[in-house]
RNA sequence: GGAAGGGUGGCAGAGUGGUCGAAUGCACCGGUCUUGAAAACCGGCGAUGUGCGAGCAUCCGUGGGUUCAAAUCCCACCCCUUCCGCCA
């Protein structure tokens, strides 16, 4: 969520720069719901302050031994009044809330306009997509050959885009997991954590799922309005809601968080429905950062660099793009995504997205520290990125690693999770 | 699932319906002392909203209710602890 008083106090300034996500700022509803806000809200505290001034005083007279029953009689239709006008501050409060529940974060001044993925800018690429001198299978192709990845038989456990894995692919897809959340951990400083798979709403309002995505999620079909993951952004970034960390507290905290995801795909019928490139269920290992906020453009360049690292070591050949201002994400302010080659398709392909939320997740969550320097409350930045999509790394190794003879190579890095094996068929 | 107890500031922990936004301790910030640090002592120190500001308002798990007045009384829900039962 956007600082309130900011919106409310330059609505056109915001506006303008909304407008790089294509998004328009209802500035006039806004501005109504604002001074009727005021209005009603000076009032009922005028009529609070009386109620607590006249509360106070029959107090005193009645220990004083006095007569209270004239004073009461005063306030007799003051209750009234306030409850009306108690009721239409909440009423007024809630309906702008909701407004500014639904305004996205504003774009940092260094994201590039534009409206589309087509818009999006590389920044850089890293190794080079493998000349193959023999006709390139894709992964499902090569799954089956291998025997082990299987998703007609997920359809008949479950339906469309899942799969079910066996063997040496189960064993690689863990051995994925174990590595990312290792290097993590040795290599880049982030502590391990393990979260619920699932979640309550105010979790999901911290991280800016609800009140707009509600349908990119799966519900419980519960009373107490569960819903399962989405990514463990929300359960890892959600430690922190209602929390103010306190003057020692040694920031930036950076947390690693391997879970399972869980995302409807509504909307995206017909896309990506062969393989295992968008699943309704899919692994994931998460960067989280909590940072003070002169710190946060420094983070996201360090998690983008601990993303990228695993594609390095797993030498496989990628491009990191940021994305434009109608590409980013409802919460984000910046996003670097991670593209890894796909050489069936002869394209990169998303594998990772960093972002930084500045103070708009935080702002959600009420995640705050206290400024050691100046001993007041401030709200924290957050960030996060996969690091990384593990269905997606899966799929690469498979297809970069593929000989003419239908064997993959195991990547060095992975040997010893795979007991020493170099290839796998 | 049954029984009992409890949810209060960054933490711990008081709080007969009426100057209680809340004692006290710890932590934290400033200072005195000290070569320096520690200790000791003095002072400060909740959050949010609104206003230039003095201030005013709101907040004691959440939501309702009673009352002129609620942290305090009533109801519902959530969560935690202990005991019993069940259980991977």
């Amino acid at each position: 969520m956007l600082d309130s008083k900011y919106v409310r106090t330059n609505p056109e300034e915001v506006a303008d720069k909304l407008k790089k996500r294509g998004y328009t700022l209802d500035i006039e509803s806004i501005k109504a719901l604002e001074e009727r806000r005021r209005g009603i809200q000076s009032s009922t505290e005028a009529l609070q302050q009386e109620r607590n001034a006249r509360s106070k005083g029959i107090g005193q007279a009645k220990a004083k031994g006095e007569d209270i029953a004239p004073l009461l009689a005063e306030v007799e239709n003051l209750k009234a009044q306030l409850t009306d006008a108690e009721a239409a501050l909440t009423e007024v409060q809630s309906e702008l809330d909701a407004v500014l529940a639904g305004v996205p974060n504003i774009p940092a001044e260094e994201v590039p306009d534009g409206l589309s993925e087509e818009d999006n800018v590389e920044i850089r690429r890293w190794g080079e997509p493998r000349a193959f001198d023999f006709d390139v299978k894709d992964h499902v192709e090569i799954g089956a050959q291998l025997g082990g990845l299987d998703f007609e038989v997920a359809t008949k456990l479950t339906g469309a885009r899942f799969a079910v894995m066996r063997g040496d692919i189960a064993r690689l897809h863990r051995a994925l997991i174990q590595f990312m959340l290792d290097v993590h951990q040795n290599e880049h400083g982030y502590e391990e954590v393990y979260v619920p798979f699932i979640v309550n709403k105010d979790s999901l309002y911290g991280t800016g799922q609800l009140p707009k995505f509600e349908e990119d999620l799966f519900k419980l079909n519960d009373d107490r309005d569960f819903y399962l993951i989405p990514t463990a952004e929300v359960p890892v970034t959600n430690l922190l809601r209602d929390e103010i960390l306190d003057a020692k507290a040694n920031l930036p905290m950076k947390l690693v968080c391997h879970t399972p995801c869980f995302r409807s795909e509504a909307g995206s019928h017909g896309r990506d429905t062969r393989g295992m490139i968008r699943q309704h269920q899919f692994e994931k290992v998460e960067l989280v950062q909590f940072v003070r906020p002169e710190q946060s453009d420094a983070a996201l360049d360090s998690l983008l660099d601990n993303a990228e690292a695993i594609l390095k070591k797993l030498e496989l050949p990628f491009r990191t793009v940021i994305l434009c201002g109608g590409d980013i994400g409802f919460s984000a302010a910046k996003t670097y995504d991670i593209e890894v080659w796909i050489p069936s398709q002869a394209k990169y392909r998303e594998i990772s997205s960093c972002s930084s939320f500045r103070d708009f997740q935080a702002r959600r969550m009420k995640a705050r520290f206290r400024n050691p320097e100046t001993n007041k409350v401030e709200l924290l930045h957050t960030l996060n990125g996969s690091g990384l999509a593990i269905g997606r790394t899966l799929l690469a190794v498979l297809e970069n690693y593929q000989q003419a003879d239908g064997s993959v190579k195991v990547p060095t890095v992975l040997q010893p999770y795979l007991g020493g094996k170099t290839q796998l068929g």
